[in-house]
DNA sequence: ATATTTAACGAAAGCGCTTCCGTAAATCGC
DNA sequence: GCGATTTACGGAAGCGCTTTCGTTAAATAT
């Protein structure tokens, strides 16, 4: 490995001026900067990162911790794009992301143990949990952080205009002529699953649907929805659309559909929340409220990085969400 | 930050001691070794990855890097799914992971570069293209490497035994009574694409069938699936089933096949290569030939892991595939 | 001309850890 | 009991950088 006294050595320079010469430093002069970055060429050499961030407490890397319910890490499909477009975003600017886990070396610790311990410059997290003790304690610490689909005011956050999209899709239900609507929950642990529940409560006051039904449908797995639509189905007063907090939700409310012998969207019109990637694949595609998960991450990028440089305060963004129409949802008859 | 001095400060005892107590050495007594594992604890005091790493050259951080032709990075559902198994595996290990990219503070670098740069232990590399030279520099590198998903006979490498998989296609499909199989291949720049075909061939041959054909599926992508069945359309001597390279052109396929006015299993049995979550949930369900890509990812660490520490030869591991009969195939009447 | 500023560079300390080498005290052999 | 080992610890160098503080020579001002 070359280091920064091979290229001292070779071009009879110190270290001092070497390094002044690869950081862009005025005080050296134009004809030895060209020869240092001439043999730095040659030689190959490229800073060791460690070294630096030693010197310097700045690691140019950023840590991103989730944690998830249905124990499929990475293959979870909303949470693998917000970080997709985290990632795209934070690497422009120069950082590279590290999947914080809760083993060092064998041992259990803390996330935000382990965060300072491997001297990250900030860290998001992405969080079902509306509390997750873990999660806490990032946002009590003095590191720079984001928290992606979870709120608090402590901290910089950002998710999806939760409540609009609940109201879009009983507002588009409604226009379609259904006076009895179901919602499908999430767990109400989660935030998102609190808030979408809330929209719905609020939009279906506004159209005095005083009849709807809310059934549980967990922790956003399609197993969850088809449970609840099974529940739903036993209903005398049976409702004739079902508003899902999630798209695996709903996914799993048109199985139980379908194994009960009735059809979507004739019997039924369905409406999930996410679009995730298979709900445009499934047959009849799914309806569903879309959430920009390249801008959430992008945002939790911006947020993060604004923090890390300028110290800024906590700040909250939401998302934008949309009605996408597609083949689950009909005019009733 | 509380560092090592700290402790000693504390304790009484010199760095060396206190050093030596947290990395279980031999030589320091069990009262003294008490004494400073409560000051640790006392004041929260976990040691500096970075100053380790800078002394011992071992960073306990992993490098991965995949290079993907759809562009949908961590969303890439075979991809994502590897990972998932090899991050598990590593993190048990007390590794953790970091992605490379090929920016450094603003400034273009190669992924070796850069993974040297950032001093990681190792480097898993998934690709699908067959000859990028980024993943060739890494091959031909020192540093301990494990490439999913091509072939190299200087590196380790795992992947999924791809031939057979087209083997166990195309025996079901003649089970079925099928006579005339098309393929829908996937890119030649790919190893996977070209080892599929290979299998393919291989089985026609087996069984005398002539009259096949392939059709150029492209980057594995819906859309190329939907093109190569159209193709495949206009045939005078239409196939009566087709062996996809991938499920995402298994699913294009079934999607011309369906704007033609056209059923499956009916009209044409499919088969798909992936098992990506997806395929269980569309209707009709896709048969498909699963790979396991737990076991891939798993692989993949164990590889590498056992390059870093024991210094072994570069080996291949090739891990088995299934064939995961669903809807789109029917025997033939 | 001399005094003063500026430009260009080097010495050395320091970031937080590991580890080689050395040494005093405790333990052992006989 | 005395020399030979062990045991338990500390000093200090070193990992590859950055950065503070000088220093020298050239450029400028007086």
């Amino acid at each position: 490995m070359t280091t920064i006294y091979d290229i001292a050595k070779k071009t009879g320079f110190s270290i001092t001026t070497v390094s002044r010469a690869l950081n862009n430093y005025t005080d050296v002069s134009p004809k030895t900067k060209k020869l240092i970055l001439e043999a730095v060429e040659d030689m190959h050499y490229y800073p060791n990162s460690v070294a630096r961030t030693l010197s310097t407490k700045k690691s140019w890397a950023l840590g991103i911790i989730f944690v998830e319910d249905l124990g499929i890490g990475m293959k979870h499909p909303f949470f693998n794009s917000v970080i997709e477009g985290f990632k795209k975003s934070v690497e422009q600017k120069g950082y590279d992301l590290i999947f914080l886990n809760r083993y060092v070396g064998g041992e259990k610790m803390t996330y935000l143990d382990h965060a300072l311990h491997r001297g990250v410059d900030g860290i998001a997290v992405v969080s079902s949990n509306y509390d997750d003790v873990e999660v806490e304690k990032i946002i009590g610490s003095s590191l720079p952080n984001v928290i992606i689909d979870s709120h608090t005011s402590k901290s910089n956050v950002v998710y999806s205009d939760n409540m609009r999209g609940s109201e879009l899709a009983v507002d588009y239900l409604y226009s379609l002529g259904h006076r009895n609507i179901a919602h499908i929950s999430g767990h109400s642990k989660t935030f998102v699953g609190l808030e979408r529940l809330r929209g719905f409560k609020s939009a279906v006051e506004k159209y005095q649907l005083h009849n709807s039904s809310i059934a549980e449908g967990g922790l956003f797995s399609v197993d969850g929805g088809y449970q609840a639509m099974k529940t739903l189905l036993q209903l005398e007063n049976r409702p004739t659309a079902i508003f899902a907090a999630g798209d695996n939700l709903a996914i799993g409310a048109m199985k139980a559909i379908k194994d009960a012998g009735l059809n979507v969207p004739d019997d039924f019109s369905i409406i999930g929340f996410d679009d995730i990637e298979l709900s445009g694949q499934i047959s009849p595609s799914l309806t569903t409220i879309k959430q920009d998960m390249d801008k959430i991450g992008e945002q939790a990028a911006e947020l993060l990085l604004q923090q890390i440089n300028h110290k800024t305060d906590p700040t909250i963004s939401i998302v934008p969400v949309e009605l996408i129409k597609r083949e689950t949802t009909k005019a009733i008859k």
